[in-house]
DNA sequence: ATAGAAATTGTATTCGAAGTCATTATTGAC
DNA sequence: GTCAATAATGACTTCGAATACAATTTCTAT
């Protein structure tokens, strides 16, 4: 077992040659599907084992012009809705036999510099979560022939492939909710307006409160995270009376509110004041929240998006397609 | 700008030839530090940008025998831990220049077939982060020439690179902590037997309290979830008395435990029982809890993480290497 | 047994960039 | 202006598996 030699890889040659066959013998035996006979693919399969050999899967993606990998592009992780997302993906793209290449997009700087590896990397496809495209940068993929998939995200008038869950109706279901239930006085605790999902959530509440009559609903910005939802609450209480409901971009915000009103200022959820949110993040359902929120279908939604995406490498030429799921409303006790 | 012409790439002979120069002088415009001159790699710029050309990392790849890729792989991103240690993860790695290749390893099975796309896929290097490695795996990486970085676990009497939080320094300052406060009867909430994380930490935990003079300390066991600790301890409270103190092998446990003993069966946290964690994730610290916990220095182990597998992918004969960091006590008001 | 179809196998080429080596151009010193 | 030292360049080969194509073997039916 001495091992000073230089490390020196095994390759199918090697194989052919202690198998008595041609390398194209054996990289037939590693295909499935293809002509060989079982004598052949025995020898073959006996001298791998003994060498050790495993078929490089660099050469293979160069001759084949498939990678075999897709680019996953994420942003801020934290967002807690992700890593279910993310497990969700991987195991759906695992089940087609592709990789996942993850690609972080930590501000919302160096998305052209990314995208300049993701050309490089040769991958099959990609999809986006959370990190802005405009038509520019969907016009590159189309370039690069590489299919894309958004999620949770559009571009304004320009045809490309998504996956959304469906905020009108989600958002909907909550103010009806909240109407019904006898809220006046409502604040709107909003993600950034540089986040299409913050702006598509608090457009589509404001706009359906008019269309019940409640106008000039009061908005205060975050970022999506606990923390600054119970900061703009907290803000908000300083020189404001207690609203009746507070509608919030995202679970974590919701949370981090009802933590402030409960804990800093005293107030009952829901008997003095609702909270609700949107997604559906774990956290949402412990009991000492059990949130008002709008459930994301995270798994459907990653096998629609992994299925789009598929059969875009297949078939190059399909047109953009997007797909609209509808969230489930979660009763919780927060409303 | 018709594009029925079928998809050809753009190969480095095509900017070669519209520069008007030969191949191997693309090749060195494109790596830095070979010898080109200014005016040949202005020329070769120019022509690339023209055709929009991007070399091919696949290629490379193949030739230099360095894939720049790392596996990373994880199981069970529900860990709410893991997010934010696979974001520091993966921001380090591209600090490096290296490239991220997800694994995920969903039930404790196909660790076998999962390898195998390891080696195939000539990854320079991995990182695993709560999966069970046996000193036959960590072998196999040695057969096949690649380094592994284990997080926060190691291989019984075999040599291994690995990075760990002190889960010896943490609990032992819980353990005393909670001692000190005057906590004479113990519940130990541990994760499943088959996570060498849970067992660290509960044999460290049941050993230095009988340190202490506490003996039979009673253990129940859950799943590192939430859930499992909503259960475990509603389990406990079945036909026992309110202990003193609940020690849970991570934070997702201990909020379970506390919305269970507060929600459930109204008592008092800290007043009438103290709750410890470990990890220190996000949820920790919200108002709502505030845990008494040991934090993970996530970013600091990702790095060192990191940094070892560098070396080694640099140096494939330095020797296994164990980094310990320390925790830090987080003085919540749940002891 | 034999023609013809079908299955199997081997040879040679390909994918695209990188690097070796030999050749040519440029620079600097005197 | 000459010669040596250095820089720049191109021709050619390499990495490892896949596949088109031709050659060969095996099978099938008569």
């Amino acid at each position: 077992m001495s091992n000073n030699i230089k490390k020196k890889r095994v390759t199918s040659y090697d194989v052919a040659r202690v198998a008595g066959v041609s390398q194209s013998a054996v990289s037939r035996a590693f295909r499935p599907g293809l002509s060989v006979s079982d004598k052949t693919k025995e020898k073959v399969m006996k001298a791998a084992k003994k060498l050790n050999y495993k078929p490089n899967a660099i050469a293979r993606m160069l001759i084949t012009q498939r990678s075999g990998m897709v680019a996953v592009i994420i942003s801020s992780i934290s967002n807690l809705i992700y890593p279910e997302l993310l497990s969700r993906l991987t195991e759906q793209l695992s089940n087609q036999n592709v990789k996942v290449l993850l690609f972080t997009l930590d501000g919302s700087e160096q998305l052209e510099e990314l995208l300049e590896q993701v050309w490089t990397y040769q991958v099959d496809g990609v999809i986006a979560l959370a990190a802005h495209f405009d038509y520019r940068d969907i016009a590159q993929f189309e370039q690069h022939h590489i299919p894309v998939v958004l999620y949770n995200r559009q571009v304004p008038d320009y045809p490309v492939n998504t996956v959304c869950v469906d905020h009108e109706q989600g958002i909907r279901q909550l103010v009806n909710l909240l109407v019904d239930g006898g809220s006046k006085n409502f604040l709107v605790l909003s993600g950034p307006t540089e986040s299409d999902v913050a702006n598509d959530r608090r457009n589509i509440a404001i706009s359906h409160l008019a269309r019940l009559g409640v106008e000039d609903v009061p908005i205060l910005y975050g970022d999506f995270s606990y923390q600054s939802g119970k900061d703009c609450f907290a803000e908000w209480m300083q020189d404001h009376d207690t609203p009746d409901a507070v509608i919030c971009s995202n679970d974590s915000m919701a949370i981090g509110c009802i933590d402030q009103a409960r804990g800093v200022h005293g107030i009952e959820i829901p008997g003095k004041m609702s909270v609700v949110g949107f997604d559906g993040i774990h956290a949402a359902f412990w009991s000492g929240y059990e949130l008002t929120t709008i459930r994301q279908p995270v798994n459907q939604m990653a096998k629609a998006a992994v299925n789009i995406l598929m059969e875009r490498i297949e078939n190059p030429d399909a047109p953009p397609e997007k797909r609209v799921l509808a969230g489930s409303l979660i009763q919780g006790s927060s409303a």
